[in-house]
DNA sequence: CGTGGCCTTGATAAAGTTCAAGAGCCGTGG
DNA sequence: CCACGGCTCTTGAACTTTATCAAGGCCACG
């Protein structure tokens, strides 16, 4: 059983009272992960959900010669894997720790029970998994009618790991990271970054990109503009 | 006010009583669309979300351009719009009609009332979205991970679309709508329809397509073969 | 100080799109 | 009933974008 103040610092369970609070605590199961280790695996069957309490981990396909598709990335207070528990029964992606995690775990069969008796915790729920939704049906988008430099510069404005709110944008991942959710490779995305910096889109460093020209940005992630 | 019949028939209200059945009935406004007509557009303000009776919808992605992505295909039973009365409150994507159509609406307010209250709809809906999450996500894998020969594919193999369990589909869509679902254009499409057959995967016809090689098309799927 | 990971750069190749044109099909209206 | 116009679909050739392959630089960490 995991401690209430872990639980409450978790978004989904905003809302609640301290005996739902409680309840939900007397269900999970903290685990600690190490850095780069696999959670679940696409196809594995699902018997519960998991939730960050500190660290991040990256959800992802796997091409069968070896491409990665980022889907998602979790941190601290981000439940995932709560798919599978609804629709399915095996999970539709993998999980991987990024770093060192401390995760909570919630069994399907309990949580399920717990959920049918707390209304804001469904809705809770709901949101969630809409706010996925809503993530996914971005990244076809991007994958589908943008092309790379496109789907970098609405990452570049748009995945609010801005330092606060300036123009400058902390890459807290790798670039290598990077170019597995933009839907590219490395080789792709360092050519693109380079061709922003000559136009004065953008000024990179190494693990800091400046915003040099937002509106240029945004014709860009709107195809109303190319690079030269 | 609707008829309880079309109620019971949504898939989504699956498992609740008669009485609970009436509640959902007496939110439910029925609305009467024809062919071709736009239901909401991405980023309109979502006032509540959408069941169909009878026709077909597809909700879908448009590039400034033009150019079209097709999320998803609905049909009789089907809800859609859903995600965004609990998340954002704006439509992730657009929704059009594809036939004449008779559609459910519920107003957002007394539908989340109506949620609170009852927990197996909650699980229903938490269901039907985490399918559509797990639908995007393979969409994700076959646009980033897969080419078009291996989507098609992937396509011919599970779309369902088969004539009772032989290896003839029908093909209730225009080629065009096929192309923009896998994310190509009709162009690519006939071309690799016509390698397909040419390599004896396929025999096709004018509306309908004969599966003569499944196991090369499951190869052709998950990357490990190409048409010649 | 050396080694491995990450990142960059260049040359080449593949896949898919664009543009242009034409064939087949269907419903409408004369 | 036929002719017309408008679709959808097909085919070909040129072009664009991105991936692949190969190599080298840089930095951090042991």
């Amino acid at each position: 059983m995991a401690q209430i103040k872990k639980i409450a610092e978790i978004s989904l369970f905003a809302d609640l009272t301290l005996k739902q609070l409680e309840e939900i605590a007397s269900i999970a199961i903290e685990q600690k992960w190490k850095r780069r280790q696999l959670v679940f695996n696409e196809g594995d069957e699902s018997n519960g959900f998991y939730a960050i309490i500190s660290g991040s981990v990256k959800i992802f396909k796997l091409s069968p010669d070896g491409k990665e598709q980022i889907l998602h990335f979790m941190g601290p207070g981000e439940p995932f894997g709560e798919a599978a528990v609804f629709a399915g029964e095996h999970f539709p992606a993998s999980a991987q720790t990024l770093t060192d995690c401390r995760i909570l775990f919630f069994p399907r069969r309990a949580f399920v029970e717990l959920i049918a008796k707390n209304p804001s915790l469904s809705l809770n729920m709901m949101a969630f998994l809409s706010r996925r939704l809503r993530v996914l049906a971005n990244l076809v988008e991007g994958l589908s009618l943008k092309e790379v430099p496109g789907r970098l510069a609405a990452y570049l404005l748009y995945s609010g790991k801005h330092r606060n709110n300036s123009d400058i944008l902390e890459l807290d991942i790798s670039k290598n990271q990077l170019a597995s959710l933009l839907g590219t490779i490395p080789e792709t995305l360092s050519r693109i970054l380079n061709r922003m910096d000559r136009d004065n889109l953008i000024k990179t460093g190494a693990h800091r990109i400046q915003l040099l020209d937002r509106q240029g940005l945004i014709e860009l992630s709107e195809g109303r503009k190319k690079l030269s």
